[in-house]
RNA sequence: GGCCCCGUCGUCUAGCCUGGCCCAGGACACCGCCCUUUCACGGCGGCGACGCGGGUUCAAAUCCCGCCGGGGUCACCA
């Protein structure tokens, strides 16, 4: 079925950082492309400069670097189709625009925004479409002349045939059925020019030999267009595929109203990109049955667009949660620390220079390896190995309180803990349970009371192995410390 | 409103093309039990869906029709 060499390509808008919606766009194009030894490109739609910047383009090129998504040609990596931003290819484009108004296929309108946006009004108050009307479709060149003379500059606007066929097979929706006279004389370039979306989007995807355009569902309306201009040049149009939108969790699309984050700041909070690209791989796409856990490596051996669904999939971070967890306990304890390394810095639980507290903090996130689910919470998870001082939350209070015995009970403790030869995890348990029992004091009770003396926390690692970490100084001092909590 | 698209558990989905193996399978979430010093992990179990109505058929989630519902798009933005 695919007989063309195959090249797509991902061509975002620099208006905005990179959101979810479209990594899992650029996330598909790289796999088809991939799966076909094919070609991904990166191509810059920058034609409006007013919403464009560079912040966004380069924000943009850090999410996919981070998501691992390369591209072969693009701005900065090259090609022999560039350049690759459309801001820097204005002379193709007006070579074409020149062929088109040549050719008839185009021609100047001098209506302005505000008859226009009048007339649009007026057809929709009779519940009429709102389409342009065509008034300037066969204006007589003495007319055109005059209006210019009036110092009126013309947009230009492409002559859509009413009849042309511009139904096309979607890859992924099966046949579209478009009816050209629904269509309207769309403007292809501004007064000043410059063109529009529609029309630089078609000669670069002919221009680029892109084979199959694979893109939000939010551009099916464009796609006839794009057809038509295409042909109107002479170009065979791409083949389409057009991917289910992402969607919020009342069903609309995705977006900053429902929370939705931009790429980077799920980098921020600590979800691995090779999660993150699973995740985005199995909104709208599936493999089978129950195979759910895939490398990128893997995506590019079994992605395919037949099996990407037709519906819109809901952005569901607790899944995401529950993937990112699933590939940090994959890590040995020394790769997840050096994973957790950027969020443990910042937070002051390491630094670079301290071999103490690097190993402690290895160690200490081993204890928790099976419970993080993000990176950012790494530092949460070890701080109380780390602080000087550390705060009883309420139920850590509880169950301090909570010990039978008390202050003496606890002095006790930490008297056993001071007088422990070796301080070992099974020794310290061997001892802590045998006096429980010596005092006919349930076991669990006193290890309550101690993981809240130790941590301030009522969960946590097993104690025991928490306590050995903390070494036997640190575990007799926040005993006694813990005794403070009696008198009140 | 016009046009286009979509409709299986709360969510992601398998199954639909090539009717029967589906009184619908898996995963996340939730609930319970087990493991256990807690949380988590793990194990076991539970809750939970074919939008509705017709039709075709011995048989329909699967085919046909109608309805309903949801979304997208209607810019000199991309």
């Amino acid at each position: 079925m695919i007989k063309k060499a195959v090249r797509v390509r991902f061509a975002p808008a620099p208006t905005g950082h990179l959101h979810v919606g479209g990594a899992r766009t650029a996330l598909f194009n790289y796999l088809f492309a991939r799966h076909h030894k094919g070609v991904f490109i990166l191509r810059v739609e920058d034609t409006d400069p007013a919403r464009s910047s560079e912040e966004y383009y380069s924000s943009i090129i850090d999410a996919l670097t981070w998501l691992e998504l390369e591209w072969d040609e693009g701005p900065e990596a090259g090609g022999k189709y560039g350049p690759y931003r459309q801001s820097e290819r204005r002379a193709i484009y007006d070579e074409y625009l020149h062929k088109l108004k040549q050719s008839g296929g185009a021609y100047e309108c001098f209506c302005t925004p505000e008859e226009l946006e009048e007339r649009r009004e007026r057809m929709r108050a009779t519940g009429e479409a709102p389409r342009y009307n065509g008034r300037c479709a066969d204006l007589p060149p003495a007319e055109r002349e005059r209006l210019a003379q009036q110092g009126l500059k013309p947009c230009l606007r492409f002559r859509l045939d009413p009849k042309a066929d511009l139904t096309f097979d979607d890859l992924i929706r099966g046949r579209v059925e478009i009816d050209a006279a629904d269509l309207d004389d769309f403007v292809i370039a501004r007064p000043d020019g410059s063109p529009t979306y529609n029309f630089v989007c078609a000669v670069d995807d002919a221009n680029m030999a892109i084979s199959h355009v694979i893109r939000g569902e939010d551009h099916i309306s464009n796609t006839p267009r794009q057809i038509a201009v295409s042909r109107a040049l002479g170009f065979e149009p791409a083949t389409f595929a057009h991917v289910p939108l992402l969607l919020g969790p009342d069903k609309s699309r995705l977006s900053k109203r429902h929370g939705a984050k931009a790429v980077l700041e799920y980098k921020e909070e600590g979800y691995l990109p090779e999660a993150f690209v699973n995740f985005l791989a199995l909104l709208g796409w599936s493999y089978d049955d129950e195979r759910e856990l895939f490398t990128l490596k893997e995506l590019k051996k079994v992605f395919s667009l037949e099996r990407v669904a037709k519906k819109g999939a809901v952005f569901d971070v607790d899944k995401l949660r529950w993937m990112n967890g699933v590939y940090l306990r994959k890590f040995s304890a020394e790769e997840l620390f050096e994973r957790a390394r950027p969020w443990l810095e910042p937070a002051g639980i390491v630094g670079m220079e301290d071999d103490e507290r690097v190993a402690l903090a290895r160690a200490a996130l081993a204890l928790e390896h099976d419970k993080v689910k993000t990176l950012g919470e790494a530092p949460y998870l070890v701080e109380f190995f780390f602080t000087e001082e550390i705060e009883y939350d309420d139920r850590a209070t509880k169950n301090l309180l909570k010990l039978p015995g008390g202050v003496d009970m606890l002095r006790d403790v930490a008297e056993l803990c001071a007088a422990l030869p070796d301080f070992t995890a099974e020794a310290l348990e061997k001892s802590v349970r045998a006096l429980a029992e010596e005092r006919g004091v349930s076991a669990g009770k006193v290890i309550h009371a101690m993981r809240a003396a130790l941590s301030g926390r009522t969960t946590g690692p097993s104690l025991f192995e928490m306590a050995a970490l903390m070494g036997q100084e640190r575990v007799v001092k926040r005993l006694m410390k813990a005794t403070s909590v009696y008198k009140r």
